[in-house]
DNA sequence: ACCAATGCGCAATTATCTTTCGCACTTGCG
DNA sequence: CGCAAGTGCGAAAGATAATTGCGCATTGGT
């Protein structure tokens, strides 16, 4: 994958489509200020570099019955590159499990699990992740309520920085 | 917001549009096996209800200059409701923090932050979150590497559920 | 059995995307 | 300095998809 550079039209474009997926191309290149053949020549390059990974409708969760999410910390025995990706590929299989993280300090991973209700996930919490092998402990916390959830670039940051940079 | 009556077409359409946000509506309405005007309708009327919140596009943030990915577990002194919803207006204004959960146990907040570099998020911990006002006590975590990352819901989980249900 | 309501499919219109072409600007070499 | 090659842009035309209106079938209730 090579370094794209990027100017000002292209991050704009990241920044719209992070902000509405389904924008048409001509309303896109409308907002960006070029015309559509070209602002849907960079999009495709944008797409092909894997800068953008691909499109998601954002559905809600809660609303089609999944009321629990839960943070999970997991400690294992054994910090062996192989023990490491064994569990991460167990995770990857696990369709509560919606994001793994590895993480520094004393918490080996951090997981963000979600679940019909309190039962489901604790049947899944004993019956799977406890009884996977190398486990040494899980710390569970429930979410109360969520107060910002909007995963993706602050292209604000962004452009500050680069006009620093410029 | 009504509850809305979701059949099997409808779940199909929710699952292939959070896969690809961007497929068009006659390749949606031929993958779940209607026509695409129907289709289209059912689409529109999720949309309105609020089960589809929106699309994204998922934008690579690291390939973008975000290299960095913290969580912050947050311990507050007092857990007054006025309180609870000042901290949580401050999370929204920080652009760095995407995400912003209140947990039950003793911590009161987990943030997933992103930062251009160590120092850049140092300099935020440090500089804002560290001096708001009834921050009692903040543990970062780094990200060393991202395992499992897809954010939405497990339609497998549901469509098994809405099996033995029915 | 009839009627109303809901949802599907067809067809036509409208909008959008894709492709091709030509032009302008920059880059590098003679 | 001049010229050729490469790159990116905009305009127009043909292909594709979205949208709307309407008729028909199915369902549920009377």
């Amino acid at each position: 994958m090579v370094a794209i550079r990027l100017d000002e039209i292209d991050r704009k474009i990241l920044a719209e489509l992070q902000a509405d997926g389904r924008m048409t191309n001509v309303e896109l290149a409308k907002r960006v200020g070029i015309s559509a053949p070209p602002c849907l020549r960079r999009v495709r390059t944008l797409e092909e570099s894997g800068l953008i990974r691909g499109y998601h409708a954002d559905v809600n969760s809660r609303e089609l019955g999944f009321e629990v999410q839960v943070f999970a910390m997991v400690g294992l025995e054994s910090q062996a590159e192989s023990e490491l990706n064994a569990f991460e590929e167990r995770c990857r299989e696990w369709p509560l499990v919606r994001e793994c993280h590895m993480l520094n300090g004393e918490v080996d991973f951090i997981l963000k699990c979600v679940a019909p209700d309190l039962s489901s996930f604790q049947q899944f919490l004993t019956g799977d992740l406890l009884t996977t092998p190398n486990v040494a402990s899980v710390k569970t916390s429930l979410v109360i309520r969520g107060a910002k959830d909007e995963p993706g670039v602050p292209f604000d940051v962004l452009e500050e920085r680069m006009n620093r940079t410029a």
